[in-house]
DNA sequence: ATGAACATTGCAGATAACGCAACACTCCAG
DNA sequence: CTGGAGTGTTGCGTTATCTGCAATGTTCAT
């Protein structure tokens, strides 16, 4: 809608590739150098890019912390976190709590596993949609038009054999998802690495949020975690409860 | 200087303290609310914002993914990442990574101690800057006049008792900090925390990150931590070699 | 139903953003 | 030392773009 503010978010976006001078913001935006210094003369003024000491452009620090604010102050997060903790200290894996927005998925909380062998991922970061259970478990509480139109609008990477392959097999798997109240992962995203997942739901009984347990293959198996389900979702629903309780009006994100 | 987009992105940090309906943006902004509402669709195009059901506005996902980005290019992270978690192997504390950039300090890696008691802090969260001993070594380097006008420009907030008290203080503190090459945080954030810190710097010498070992009371007493100084200046040697050897010519954050 | 509180749209005027072109700067090569 | 290429930067006139107003929708609660 303001020509101007797009432009300038523009930036953003394409600094996350890496650090770019004047010409290229310039080029990459469409418009003329004296505009792109403009913009980021601006952006730079709120600390959202920086100026690297070769006069190139990069994010900046308050973008940063401008985010970490933003997940800090999620109720779900809040209430979330001990429950996550507990959690992990009753059977040592990982825990992730994440929430649905726009097309997107993220991961806003985590606690690491106890075992040596670890997962990688990390707070803030956009899960893969397609395969992980929380996706599943977020996506599936869509209303049926947007899921479908999400569903089209996705690609489908076969990050493994076991990847969901396409939109058809992803909308069966959602409602099957949808019908039994939790999900799975069992190595659609990485080879070795199983996920169970359960939902975290409001007062009105929407998916706020999502919960799920990971361990990769060498420390338990498949049967094994799966074992551990109810425990999750025990969790989950503790968590819903008091969210529901506590936050009757409020939405998530 | 660019006023659509200087308005624009003055919402984020107000966003920041909670959500806001389009009156409080357009009140605290001091515009129209036609205009405030054109800039938070903007805003929303891009992700930046999300709107809740309650038709309030907070901070979305796109940005804190995007700060997520900006932190994983950062280079320096990369390549001390390995050596952050060597050290926190070798000694079980925990192990924090931190750059300057105008007048913020930003942890940006984080490995978590092995012992069950554990300082509370989070990678993107502006530090403590007056009595962080991170933040000592990183401002310990800037140049005289920056330094001096940062120093008066701050808050000095009294933590604790040991807390940085005032301007005067802090520059003698840097002084010291910055002749003898390391520094310390003895109970000046959290009464029971301290914690030892060295510098990592680029080819040129100057100071392009700071790294700490910080650990409680209840864990190891300040002189038991101290004795661990050797270790941690070592390691943050490595990592300044291995920076200044691969990226020559290029700036932190 | 009725109104209050809020979000949204269309419009005409005026400001503020645009691109241009000229200028400064830095860094090499000759 | 000098020229030239590649940058980033500034001033300015034009016009597109943003603004504030006032009217219209929408959503609640009474």
């Amino acid at each position: 809608m303001s020509q101007t503010v797009d432009r300038a978010l523009s930036i953003l976006p394409l600094l996350a590739e890496g650090p770019a001078d004047l010409g290229q913001v310039a080029d990459r935006l469409g418009v003329h150098k004296s505009t792109a210094l403009r913009l980021l003369r601006t952006l730079h003024e709120h600390g959202m890019v920086y100026r690297q000491s070769d006069q190139r452009y990069r994010l900046g620090a308050r973008l940063i912390s401008l985010a970490q604010e933003a997940m800090e102050n999620l109720d779900i997060r809040e209430i979330a976190h001990p429950h996550l903790v507990r959690l992990n200290e009753s059977c040592g894996h990982t825990v992730h709590l994440a929430v649905y927005e726009e097309d997107e998925v993220l991961y806003i909380d985590k606690v690491e596993s106890r075992y040596p062998v670890r997962m990688y991922s990390r707070i803030g970061k956009p899960v893969a949609i397609t395969v992980a259970a929380v996706a599943k478990l977020l996506l599936a509480d869509l209303p049926e038009h947007e899921r479908r139109a999400l569903a089209d609008k996705l690609d489908y990477p076969m990050y493994t054999s076991r990847s969901t392959p396409n939109a058809p097999a992803f909308l069966r798997e959602l409602d099957k998802v949808r019908e039994q109240g939790w999900a799975t992962d069992l190595g659609g995203h990485e080879e070795s690495i199983n996920c169970v997942a359960a939902p975290i739901r409001g007062a009105d009984g929407k998916v706020v949020a999502a919960m799920s347990l990971s361990a990769p293959n060498v420390v338990v198996t498949a049967d094994e975690l799966l074992t551990l389900l109810p425990l999750v979702r025990r969790t989950a629903d503790e968590i819903s409860g008091e969210y529901s309780g506590k936050n009757p009006a409020k939405d998530p994100v």
